[in-house]
DNA sequence: AATGAATGAGAGTTCATTCAT
DNA sequence: AATGAATGAACTCTCATTCAT
């Protein structure tokens, strides 16, 4: 695995669309992002909203239909983000260059999405709560999470399976303990402990080995 | 392990203490908690609880002072419940006399929270979502799970750690990668994928194993 | 003038008929007189008068059809009293008997509307505020306090004209300027200044000679 | 005395500032007023105010933020002009030249409170039905007028005992007679008998001649 | 593009009153 | 006589949204 994964950051451009926002527009946004993070959508007032932005009650209607318009730009644009990393196409190809054994794959993905969680936590937070409210929301995730992300690591497991790396298992078994290790590690780091400290370091080895000796093939 | 754990099932009925409530009283709070949890507690409106317990709007207020009250009142003990298992005092000798290895402790332990979660599924998902939202509930919950199920954890992973059955590692990491696995356990089965095809034995032998191995002392 | 009045203080003694009455029902009087005086009728609920008198909501509804029943039992005996020292029948020869010049009237009537106005102070407060507000009031006082009070007192201040003791001049006017001395004199004491220091004689006697020298026929 | 005092009717043109409010809100102020001084604070409801109005119920938070600073905002202003006869720097001076007797000084003064209340009486009757129940209605009133009026109204006595043209007696006690029977002259034509013919400069007349004998220092 | 006054539906909450016990 | 749970209308206040400027 190279420092920098050139495949990932540049995916990670994408959408980064603020431009063609007019100033006001982005204040907007951000002060949405900070409002919606702290007492949730549905507990923001837009009036609260245009205050912390300093704009008028009706600019945020000239850019936006609704509030939920509003929450709904500031939300699916990470989405895509999101599973940047898995939407790239010769992803089997990635995987037998980059990659030969699992642990730099799971190394990679995990420092790589714990940087884009320090990025995008407040928004994370937003859609994480949200997200069982919003029939719209859950279509978009479902679309394109299950279909992209899922299948692409289904594919990774089976490939790390099939050179004998890691244990045979159903796919989805295998992805539900490898992820639920790797955002517990986020939730810890961002939620449960922002402010303690904290050897990121160490704590990715615990991680990686983890799951590296857990998913070992049984002797 | 036992296949009923009575210390267990035991301190599962406190707080029960739906008594003394009115017919009524009892209807607001199965109203305010399906209503609760499918739309939020911001999202949720007194009219729309009171229109579905059957009861006038006043009702509610005769109850319980504020609408957040009535939140309260129904995530507030079910924090009782949820750590109840590691609120015995003799934790030690339990871990002693009935389990004799990691393995049984960690089953335990998940079955019975795998039983907790699918009979409180709607309360925890409420606990969850509000609890980023109301000092009360987090300062509530630091006091009781930080002080008292930690504690005990941590004890017990050291204790297992000293027979040499788990590896050295700090105890916070070691449990956060027990949490995180046993949650996203209890997320995928009631979360993500409550009506899928799901073979509950297998799924927790995977778990089991993998955090075993996962933990195991490296050769 | 004697010490004692005795056809005012018997007439004092009407209508305390607060026999008959339950315990708990003059325990609620004497919260609502409480609470009605201190916060205005509208400002005041039933709920909060039932606490303070620990007797239960319902209670109150059961010895007064509505809460302004409770007010009016509560005002409406007050204005007869009010108005007792008028209601004796020979008014005149009273007069001639017992006063022969108006300061000795005008004395026995000042220091018995202050004893009254010192004992009955919080039934007057809550009736001045709400005679504004409420017809029945309005229409009740009317009918006894001017057809009973102003009769007689036009009918004194005639009597001391025509003896020369106090100067020509239409009784209405005589009697406004009367009444807003000795009234100026109550609420100075019991509105204005509670809790400040009062030499009570001297200010009588301030009181009695302005009116005194206010009315003397000019030289 | 001159027919129109200067000094005064200037003064009297402060905080008419009713300028920068929109259209809708001055008829809310308007319909406030009535019905407020109608009802009292406490029975008047937000919706009927807005009925009044002709604005939607919404209107009037939108420039009062609860329905006690629309009340605050009604009568807080009229108490600075109820005291503005006495907001004078050099009372005294005013005193020496425009007054050369107390009978022209308590001349101007009654007829321009007279006016004053004319013009007024909704808002002072507002005013003293709702002073008993604000405390911070209650303070103002303590800081403007108990410091103000007072200060200025028993340097005016004093001045007056001083020239011996009124009695000696200790202030307040002078004040509060003088008080009480202008203030008895105001709510006789305003309140008491508001429809009745009432021949004013004759009642002005007697009210004057009733002080002035009343305090005449004694033969 | 931006404003901010205005809206009216609906929010949470209070309240006088009723009624079964 | 007394209770207190229950009511539903009314209350104050908030909010997302509109629209004339």
């Amino acid at each position: 695995m190279s420092d920098i994964e050139p495949w990932l950051t540049e995916l990670l451009r994408l959408n980064d669309e603020e431009e063609k926002m007019t100033d006001k527009q982005i204040k907007i946004v951000q002060a949405a992002v900070e409002i919606f993070s702290e007492k949730g959508f549905a507990g923001s007032s837009t009036s609260e909203i245009a205050q912390k932005a300093g704009v008028a009650e009706g600019t945020i209607f000239r850019h936006y239909k609704t509030k939920k318009e509003l929450l709904l730009s500031i939300v699916a644009p990470m989405m895509t983000k999101l599973i940047a990393p898995f939407a790239v196409k010769d992803f089997t190809k990635i995987l037998e260059a980059d990659y030969p054994n699992v642990e730099q794959f799971l190394r990679a993905i995990t420092v790589n999405r714990l940087e884009f969680a320090r990025k995008h936590f407040p928004v994370i937070k937003i859609f994480m709560h949200e997200i069982p409210f919003h029939t719209e929301l859950r279509e978009q995730f479902k679309e394109t999470v299950a279909v992209l992300v899922l299948e692409k690591a289904y594919k990774a497991i089976r490939h790390f399976q099939e050179k004998g790396q890691i244990i045979e298992m159903p796919a989805p078994s295998s992805m539900r303990l490898i992820a639920s290790t790797i955002i517990g590690l986020l939730i810890t780091r961002f939620l449960l402990a922002p402010d303690s400290e904290w050897d990121e370091a160490k704590e990715i080895d615990y991680t990686i080995n983890f799951i590296m000796y857990g998913l070992s093939p049984r002797a």
